[in-house]
DNA sequence: AGTATATACTTGTATTATACAAGTGAAGGT
DNA sequence: ACCTTCACTTGTATAATACAAGTATATACT
C-alpha cells in the first residue's frame, strides 16, 4: 500500500534531517560550514550569480543569503563585481582559494559518504542518488 | 562507477538537510517541533525509557534531550515516574494529549510527503523508504 | 562504614542556520 | 519628477544543538 511508504519515508525523514544537522553541524567534516559549502558548490556552477538568483533558487531568505555570501568574501573565497546594468546588484564568482577550499571540502565529505556506505551493493547506492535527487527536485517545485 | 554515486549522494545530502530543516522548522507542519515529534515517538515505541537511554539511542547529548522531555511535560505530553530502581532516573512514558497531538501530526506530516511524492511509482516510494532506513541505520552505527 | 568515583539529570552559555522586519539606495513606470 | 518596486544590508528572534559546571544518587574500594 502506498500508506505505509509514505509513512516510512515520513519517519526516515524526520530522524535523517537530525542526523544530517548533527554530522554536517556539530561534528564538522572539514572547514566549511553546510550553508557555505553549497554555496560556493553552486557559485562554481553558475556564472553569473547573485544575492536575489541565489536565494531564488533555493528558497531561502535573502537577508540568510546576503550574511553568508558576506562571510564568504570576507574569508576571500568568493568575489563580487558591481553589476554593470543593476547598480544594486553584485557578481559574483568564486576565487582560486575558494576553489580549492571546495574541492578539499568536497572530498572530505565525500570520504564520509563512501566509508558510510561501503557495505552497500552499487547498485543500491545509484538508486539512492538517484532517488535523493528526485526528491529534492520535488521539494523545490512544490513550494 | 562508485565515484560518481558517492558524489550525487553527498551532493543531495547535502541539498536535502536544507531543504528538510527549511521545512520542517521554519514552515511547521503541525503544532509540534522536530525534536519534540521524534521524541514522542520514541517514547511511545519504547514503554520504558530514560532521558540518557533516548540520549545514547539518538546520539545525543544528554543535556539536549533533558530540555526536549522538560518542554514535552511542561505541554503536557509525557509523564515522568521516579524510577524505582535508581533514584537518579525517571521512566518516561507518553500521555493521552501526547499520543493525540502525535498522530495529527503524523497525519499532517505524511499528507505533506503524499503530496510531494504524488507522481511517483508506488515501487520508488518503496525502495526509497527502505533506502532511507538504511542509510540512517548506516549513520547510527558509524558514530 | 566511609570515602572516592561514576552516573543521571539540570542549568548556564555559546553557536549555527534560519526567518521576519526595518532601513538604504538604485531602477523603473507613469 | 515622483512614487513604487527591487537588491541588498543590518537588527532581532528562534530552534536545536553542543560543551561545561553543578547537584544528587549510586557504586566501588579500602
Amino acid at each position: 500500500m502506498e500508506q505505509s511508504s509514505i509513512a516510512a519515508i515520513e519517519l526516515e525523514m524526520a530522524l535523517l534531517v537530525r542526523q544530517l544537522v548533527s554530522m554536517t553541524t556539530y561534528k564538522k567534516n572539514g572547514s566549511l560550514d553546510r550553508a557555505a559549502y553549497l554555496l560556493l558548490h553552486h557559485i562554481l556552477a553558475s556564472p553569473a550569480c547573485s544575492v536575489k538568483s541565489i536565494a531564488d533558487e533555493f528558497h531561502l531568505d535573502i537577508s540568510t543569503v546576503s550574511r553568508q555570501v558576506a562571510s564568504l568574501e570576507q574569508r576571500g573565497y568568493i568575489s563580487r563585481m558591481p553589476d554593470q546594468s543593476d547598480g544594486r546588484s553584485y557578481t559574483l564568482a568564486i576565487t582560486e582559494p575558494g576553489a580549492e577550499v571546495l574541492k578539499e571540502n568536497q572530498e572530505a565529505r565525500q570520504e564520509g559518504v563512501r566509508q558510510l556506505l561501503k557495505d552497500w551493493e552499487e547498485a543500491e547506492r545509484q538508486a539512492f542518488g538517484e532517488l535523493l535527487r528526485k526528491f529534492n527536485t520535488a521539494c523545490l517545485e512544490q513550494s
